[in-house]
DNA sequence: CTATTAAATGCGACTAAGTTGCAATTGAAT
DNA sequence: ATTCAATTGCAACTTAGTCGCATTTAATAG
């Protein structure tokens, strides 16, 4: 038995589901990421199968732990949820950057999440 | 031979690429639809094979004849390029809706497309 | 501490959007 | 009408993610 991390812990007992070392691992590595990361980012760090990363990813989602959205790559990236805020993915570098000074609104709509394709600083000519 | 739209034919010709049958039917479908369109949307219309689809798709991206994105059903969406607009995805129905009224600027960013998520309008509960 | 059981896991097979190699066809130009 | 590069259709492939099912594990009750 390891010193598992106690918020990663809290975070899951306040949600009813089984703590399980799977559920403590994604969440662990999501809090420490300060980016969005896809399950190819993630598998190295960890020694589940997929089906069960993405099981409890669904999991996690349905439980309003985490959001995510679908990069231009073709992968869906994740992260803890916080205070809500936009995306920026370069098109160039596939880099991923959390834009926090931005807020949309749409009269009638629920946001949940916004995202901006186009090309970063580096990548600019 | 039919009397086909000439509106069409020209923006072809004018990129110097090869005005052929694929190409006229994929761009007058897409003119016709008021918003974007997937191979899904788009196959039962046309008779080519979806690899003549995309090799057009990717021909018309690259001479930036149309935009397009990723939506969260994992389908990629394609529109003729109009005037910079974003889109909004109903992550309930699946709809899609072009929004012409919010512009987003990010100093140092070249922005090509934004994707806002979240339920529409029609689907609040 | 042990028994019980629903929830979670690992594995392998599967799905579906999109891509690629290659031989046959077509359209623009001479 | 001829030529040749560009385009097409087909079939095989790639890859992120999903699913069914047998096994394991975490929570709970005794
Ligand atoms: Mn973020
Ligand atoms: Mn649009
Ligand atoms: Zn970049
Ligand atoms: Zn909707």
């Amino acid at each position: 038995m390891y010193e598992h991390n106690t918020k990663i812990k809290k975070l899951i007992k306040d949600k009813n589901i089984k703590l399980t070392t799977a559920r403590v691992a994604i969440l662990e590595i999501l809090e420490k990421a300060k980016k969005p990361l896809s399950y190819e980012d993630i598998k190295v760090d960890i020694s589940m199968d997929k089906a069960t990363f993405y099981r409890n990813i669904a999991k996690f989602e349905k439980e309003d732990m985490i959001n995510s959205f679908e990069s231009n790559d073709k992968k869906r990236y994740f992260e803890l949820k916080k205070e809500p805020h936009a995306h920026f993915i370069c098109m160039e570098c596939n880099s991923i950057q959390c834009i926090k000074n931005i807020d949309i609104t749409l009269p009638n709509y629920e946001i949940y999440n916004v995202t901006i394709n186009g090309k970063c600083p580096d990548c600019q000519i």
